[in-house]
RNA sequence: CGCGGGGUAGAGCAGUUGGCAGCUCGCCAGGCCCAUAACCUGGAGGCCGUGGGUUCAAAUCCCACCCCCGCAA
């Protein structure tokens, strides 16, 4: 290993990159040179226009910021900067080739899934949503293709049975910030050799929508558990409800936020698909199999709150069918 | 000026042709019962988000502001 320090270029957007970003500033075997994140963009009810994560991390620092629109534009100043290696984590942007090439090291990326499984955005919530036991933080270097890179480094975590999306992703991020300084100093040292991943076991998840949280009660009870928790915090798992006041409205939207899954012994003829009915003084959920128990959920417009504080004031829905 | 919902008892909600502030749950006391988280009776608990205005009278109508939330991003 070299006395001099690594010219990095840190590349990323949420935070999910933010702990692998400190411990590169703290490593002195690193100096980030620049940070390349996303436009500010507006956001929130009032459309502030808010920077990325990632930049106000930066900002801390000192360490110069580009926000280009397209980082195709940016060619030219990556080149002048002369990094030996870029390091991208979540950036929502495709790296074009010849971007991929201008370091000596090449570009490394941060997946949040063990490759070639689940390439793509939402790796994080296709592990819990497939009852993955295990899923992890895959290291690769980047090739021109969406997460085909070939593999420098794995580690795995185990997926505890509360786990939301939300929860797992955080884990997976400090996991990432663990194993990425190591990693990368071990290549540059020629000590690991970048294995190709197994294309024939690859999958793809491409990215969430808002609509992709809709609960499909037709499907049982454990796997709906399951859906809650992936689409947890964001897209977050919603069904449709008649509005008490169908006159001004035609229907409302629930989101449930968090549940368990209870195997019923009732009548199969009791309540149909997607009825909701009272369980122990809990709100319950008919499911294609079995019954879904709702703890916590969330009307429009309102903030969330217990399913047992929502019954107090809204009981005009025991008896409803969701669809 | 991005669109929209909301702030009423500890919690969740009703209550807009202005007219004594209600419901469910919880809480307190008593009763019933072998017993109870069940049932019955009684009770406490409210600046109706804040400040103005209209009115004999405002939770309700008008104006301004604060706070919370959904969509969107």
């Amino acid at each position: 290993m070299s006395h001099t320090k690594i010219k990095t270029i840190f590349i990323g957007t949420s935070d999910f990159g933010i702990p692998a970003l400190r411990v590169l500033l703290k490593d002195k075997q690193f100096e980030i040179i620049a940070v390349i994140t996303q436009p500010d963009k507006p956001t929130g009810r009032k459309q502030i226009l808010t920077p990325p994560p990632i930049k106000a991390e930066a900002e801390k620092y000192q360490i110069p910021v580009f926000q280009p629109g397209r980082i195709n534009n940016l060619k030219s100043q990556i080149a002048n900067l002369k990094s030996q290696i870029i390091i991208i984590a979540a950036y929502a942007q495709i790296i074009p080739e010849e971007i991929l090439n201008l370091p000596k090291y090449g570009c490394i990326n941060i997946h949040g899934s063990l490759l070639p499984k689940y390439r793509g955005a939402a790796c994080v919530q296709a592990a819990i949503l497939n009852n993955d036991k295990q899923t992890g933080i895959t290291i690769i270097k980047m090739d021109k293709g969406l997460d085909t890179g070939p593999i420098l480094w794995q580690d795995k975590i185990n997926i505890e049975s509360g786990d939301t999306a939300g929860a797992l992703y955080e884990k997976l991020s400090l996991l990432g910030a663990k194993i990425l300084p190591v990693a990368i100093k071990k290549y540059i040292a020629g000590e690991i050799k970048p294995i190709p991943q197994n294309n024939a076991k690859a999958s793809y998840v491409k990215r969430l929508k808002k609509q992709d949280g809709l609960i499909d009660w037709a499907k049982s009870a454990v796997e709906i558990e399951r859906f809650i928790r992936a689409m947890a915090p964001w897209p977050s798992a919603y069904t449709i409800t008649k509005n008490k006041k169908q006159k001004t409205k035609n229907s409302l939207m629930l989101k449930l936020l968090e549940s368990e899954h209870e195997i019923l012994q009732i009548n199969k003829n009791k309540y149909k698909i997607g009825e909701i009915f009272l369980y122990n003084n809990k709100l319950a959920v008919q499911c294609g199999k079995d019954a879904l128990i709702i703890k916590k959920l969330q009307l429009e417009g309102k903030k969330e709150m217990k399913s047992e504080d929502f019954i107090k004031g809204n009981n005009w829905i025991i008896g409803s069918i969701l669809k």
